[in-house]
Parts: structure tokens; sequence; C-alpha cells
DNA sequence: CCGGTTTTGGCAACCGGTTGACAAAATCAG
DNA sequence: CTGATTTTGTCAACCGGTTGCCAAAACCGG
């Protein structure tokens, strides 16, 4: 049997770093491939990454060599003159929420196109530990995408001025963001339970620092009244499975008889405890959560739900990142209109007719 | 006779890009500070990056011109002569799927507590992606950890040649892997059938390339015969809910009371499919996932499984990767001996006794 | 064949740090 | 107080690209 590892004794030789490689060859260089192909670096730089700008058959010459070396643009090395790193950080406020999945697929899909890199972050619901990730993130990135963030507007208006940001589930003034049209779908689930005879409502709400969670709110209370229907807020809870367990006892003594969550982790947290109380939903209380969540429709009954683009909205955020990234770099302020990114009810079975 | 050059704006004579800030002050450098400070741009690079070089007097004097200064140092600049870029990169098999959100919650908290920042990409089951998502996070990163990786074992060693690697479930010769014991969680398992009753097992596999998929079928198949049972193979297929409902007919037409099924979404899909065939879960068919995934216990009956320790992996796969990374930059193999990574068997609805 | 225009490629400076070598300053031993 | 030793800070080169400027080469119409 041969050892893999061999004696470390050649490399002492070597510079400061392995640099590049770690055994194989030291990585090429566009002075590699200079010297091979016979010109100047700089015609290399040029033939590299300004097409047309170079003479057809020595830019030919050039691919080749550097196909000959096995070469890789080294980025940083590319970045330290252009300052652009090709790549945009994403910061979520917890990665176990499976809400984040989808959006970071989105994101990561649209961003590999273009040849972005995603660096990742989360904050864990802290807006401390979003703030120091957003500083570690930021002299690495081109731009910032910040998920359903807990930062304050000053910090994140703070932070907008230092790099190009985008955010997503919220409205920051002047910073660009991603938001989906909450109306339709609020207005679906007001209809929807309308129709089945509830008219006493509660809205199980979120974090306070979240502006989704304002956003629904603010909807919920402006639309009810008018549908004839009463509206209370039980909370703020935290965004979990625990957080929605937790307001069990609160929504039993308000009386309602049906309940919108903040969202589905909460929804079903709730419907959890609720059945371990022996409350029937949709018998005794319907249930309806927000975003559509992986695993919504595993529940018994499954969840009926408000479904957010979430796929659409991460790739949207990068397109606009792209854009706006573009627009520094000089280019026209082409910002097209996009296919809305709507809301809608998804009807199952944790919403049925109000009890009586 | 107008100059051919005539001046657009007054950014004409800023450099390349806005660099570093995009509206506030361009970014403080180790240059503005030791010009504040009256010392060398050396100096201040000492003082920052190694303490006590400098005398206490200085350096508290660089501190404060850095502080007020509100420096922060330029990755990229750094990583272009040490060749540490202080990033870790992430590949993912699949984002949307749940199993992978505790690896990289545990990945990214071990990460930023060591000051590391993550690259995430995904291959969405693709080994040709992967291949490329590898190529293009490999030269940013100090090294690469691989999650249930697609690639092929040739290529694993190829990537390991540029790049510290690490790869989780999975075994390559030669290359660092963290794999939890399955030993343990399919031991109780199979007991735990044999108890019901079960004497005709079935396990339903997922994809071919897929280590962790051959080596749960390898342990099935050495211990299930010792235990008086017979176990057959039903597969390949997808490692998703649908891969797991398309299996149904032949899992039915197997005979077997019990499967095991590669992962919980198979499991999940499987038992759905069985569901709406009018086929009694666990009444008439026992299913058992791998993995006890975030809702795997949404549904109903409550998936029985067998836990793997996602967090954990995710979190030792990058402390591993660490102690390479120290170890190449010449410290001590101090390899040490951690807790060991043990599946164990939850059981909860989806298993119950065998009918006959 | 000539002067003028356009292409093409080289030169050199620069991005923002790091580090080996070395000299000046401070400290110490005798 | 002197010479040896240690501490401290400066100099300059380097990492691997990018790009403004310029001169040489190629091309053009007349």
């Amino acid at each position: 049997m041969i050892e893999a590892d061999s004696t470390p004794d050649a490399e002492s030789t070597l510079p400061v770093s392995t640099r590049g490689a770690r055994r194989g060859r030291p990585a090429a260089t566009i002075y590699d491939i200079a010297k091979l192909a016979g010109v100047n670096p700089s015609t290399v730089s040029r033939a590299l990454s300004k097409p047309g700008r170079i003479n057809v058959k020595t830019e030919e010459r050039i691919h080749a060599a550097a196909k000959e070396l096995n070469y890789r643009l080294n980025p940083m090395a590319r970045a330290l003159p252009t300052g652009r790193t090709n790549s945009l950080g994403l910061l979520l406020a917890d990665i176990t929420n499976p809400m984040f999945f989808n959006v970071v697929r989105g994101a990561e899909s649209a961003a590999s196109k273009r040849g972005y890199t995603l660096l990742l972050a989360e904050s864990q619901e802290s807006s401390e530990r979003e703030a120091a990730a957003a500083e570690r993130l930021s002299p690495s990135v081109d731009g910032l995408v910040l998920v359903t963030s807990r930062l304050s507007d000053e910090e994140i208006v703070e932070l907008a001025d230092q790099r190009p940001l985008v955010v997503i589930n919220r409205k920051v003034h002047g910073i660009p963001g991603i938001v989906p049209e909450i109306g339709p779908g609020i207005e679906q689930a007001l209809a929807h339970l309308g129709a089945l005879g509830h008219t006493a409502i509660g809205f199980v709400s979120g974090p306070v620092n979240s502006w989704m969670n304002r956003a629904r709110w603010a909807e919920l209370l402006e639309r009810a009244p008018a549908l004839g229907m009463t509206i209370v807020e039980i909370g703020p809870g935290k965004p979990t499975l625990d957080g929605g367990a937790a307001t069990l006892a609160r929504v039993v003594a308000s009386g309602v008889t049906a309940v919108l969550a903040y969202n589905d982790l909460m929804a079903i947290g709730l419907m959890r405890a609720a059945q371990e109380s022996g409350i029937d939903v949709p018998g005794k209380l319907s249930i309806i959560g927000f975003d559509d969540i992986f695993g919504s429709d595993f529940t018994s009954p499954q969840l009926s739900t408000v479904r957010t683009p979430l796929g659409a909205i991460g790739d949207r955020a990068v397109r606009l990142m792209m854009q706006l990234l573009d627009e520094d770099a000089g280019a026209p302020p082409h910002r097209d209109a996009e296919v809305a990114l709507v809301t809608e009810l998804v009807v199952r079975g944790s919403t049925g007719p109000a009890a009586h």
C-alpha cells in the first residue's frame, strides 16, 4: 500500500505560500501565457477580456496558449485594480427557515448564469449578527442582497452607502427592493374565510422588526373591516414552529374562529399545538399561513396558505442588482418592467366553515 | 479645434472605478493610516496583522488612526500576495433539499466563528454543473467542501489537487471526509422492523452516483440476512418526493411489508403515493426514511427515520478544513479525536406491526 | 509612392496589501 | 563608556491582473 502523503521537503524552497495550487503546478498567469505566445502580458490581458481589441491571429495564438497552460484568471488579482469581484453577498435571517431555500436557489441560479458567485451569511434573526455579517461580507462583494433583514432602516441606508444594495421583503426609502404584491393573496384569503362564514379573525404576528410582518398586518387591518370582519393581532412572536405554538392560549382566548399567521412555520406550529390540545383544525379553528414553504402540504390537514413566489423573488433581486451594477459601470438605466410578483391563496385543508 | 478628449465631467479625473465605496469616502487604506499616524505603510500592516511585532506605543497610535478612518482591510489586496482568501466554498447537490439546510447552518456558523466566509454553489444534482461550479469557486477560496458530491472519485481527486478539499457523506481514497456512522442507525432500524415482525424488506434506492446511497444499501445488505430478513433493492430513483412516489408500483409488486428509503424525501413521497392508492401506512406498509429532515414530523403518520446529525457534520467539515489549512501553513497536525457522528433511529408513526 | 488614418501591441503605473532584508535606534553586558 | 545584541521601523519588491498613453505597423485614398 502506498502512502498518499509524501515528504513535504520539496515544498520548502517555494515562496511564502504554495499559492494557487497545492501540489500541482503553481497555476499559470498571464505572464506565462505571454511568454509562450511571444507577446506582452498586457496584450494577453486584452485578448482575454476585451474581445476584438486585438488582432484575430494574435488573439487565437493567445487563447491556444492559455488553453495549453490550463489558465484560469485569478479573481483577486482582477478585483484589485477594477474593484469588481463578480460576487454578491446574500444575507439571510435564518438559514433553517425553509422560506429561504427557494430565494437562495433563485438567486444562486440567476447569479451563476451571469458568472457571479454568491457569498452567504446568516444572522440568526439577530440584528447585531446581521450587521456584523454585512460588515464582513461587504468588502468582498460587488453588492449585497438582504433577505428579510432585521436591521433598522438607518442601518440599511448606511450599508447602502458603501455598496449597491437590494432588499427583499422590505421597503426602505431610497433603497431598491423586491417585494411581492401581498394584496391579491390577502384579499383572496379574506374572501375565502368570509365565504366560509368567519367573522372574527386573528393575525398571529411575527417579529416586530420584520417589515413584512407589519405589511401583512397593515393590509389585513385595512381590508378586514370592509368585509364585515373583526380582526385582532396576537403576538408578536418568534417566526418559528415554537413561536406559533406559543400563541395557542391567546388564540383560543381571543374567541376568533380563524387566524392568519405571519408565516407557515408559525401556522404549522399553532396547528399542531391546537391539535394536541384537542382543538380540531379546521373544525374549531381555521388556519392560514404565508409563503407556502416546503412541507406545508405534509401536514394533516394540509395547510392553506398565501403563496409567495420565493424563487422568482430571489431571481429578480439578483437581476435588479445586476442592473444597478451595470448602471454604476455606465450602462443605460434599462430598468425593464417585469411580470408582477403576485401572491395567491392556496386552499388546502386547514380552512373550513366557521363553527358557531 | 476641440480637444479629442473633451472632459465629460469631473469624474473623468477619478481612477478606473469608484472603488470600495459608492458614495461615501473612497475607503481608507493602510497608506491613509500611515500618513495619519506618521509611520510607514508596512509598519501599519504589521501593527494590524502581527500583534507584538511593533512597539506598543506605535501600535496604539496606529490602531487609533485606523479606527478614526474607519479602516477595513481589503480582502482582495491581502489575498493577492498571501494566497489566502479566508473563505470556503460549499458545493451542494440540491439547495432545495432540506437535508442541506442544517449542513449549511453548521458550516456557516463554524466558518464565521473563525472569520471565514462561505461561498455557495449548487449543482442541481448534475455532475457537469457541479464540476463547473467547483471550477468557478476554486480560485476564490482557500478550500472546498463538497456535500453529497455527484462527481466521480477521479474528478474529486483532481479537484483536491488544486485546493484543500473535504467531502461530506462520501469516502474517497486519500481525501479527507466527514461521514456519519450509519451502522448504529441501520442496526436499530432493522431491529425495530424485526421486532414488529417484518421479514421481507425493501430498500428504495436513490441516485446511483451517490456514495451514501451505496453505503446505506451495502450496510443493509450485510445486516439484514443475519437477522433472518430478506431484502431487495428497488430503484434507483431521483432523491426527491416524486422519485419516491414513482417507486410505489415496484414496492407493492415486490411484496415487502416494510421499506427503508434512501432519504426522507423519497420516503415521504412514497408514503403519500401509497396513501393516495389506499394503502395504509403503517398498516399495510411500514416506511423508514433517512436523515430526519425538516418536515418529516409534519406528515401523518409522522415519519420514522434514521436521524443524521447534519448540523454537526457541517460544523465538523469546516473545522477539519481549518486544520488542513493550518497544517498547510505549517502548524502541527493537531487532528483531535472528536465525538463520533452517530446516527440513530427515531421511531414515529410510519412503522407498525407487519401485516401477514 | 505619399501623407493621413486606423489597428495593433508594448510600456509602465497602479490597485492595497505583505514580507524579507536591512539600517537606525534602543537596550544590555562588561 | 564601548561594543554587542536586540528591537523597531523603513525600503522595495512582489502578488496578478488592468488600462491610459504612445509609437510602430498596417492600411487607405489619391
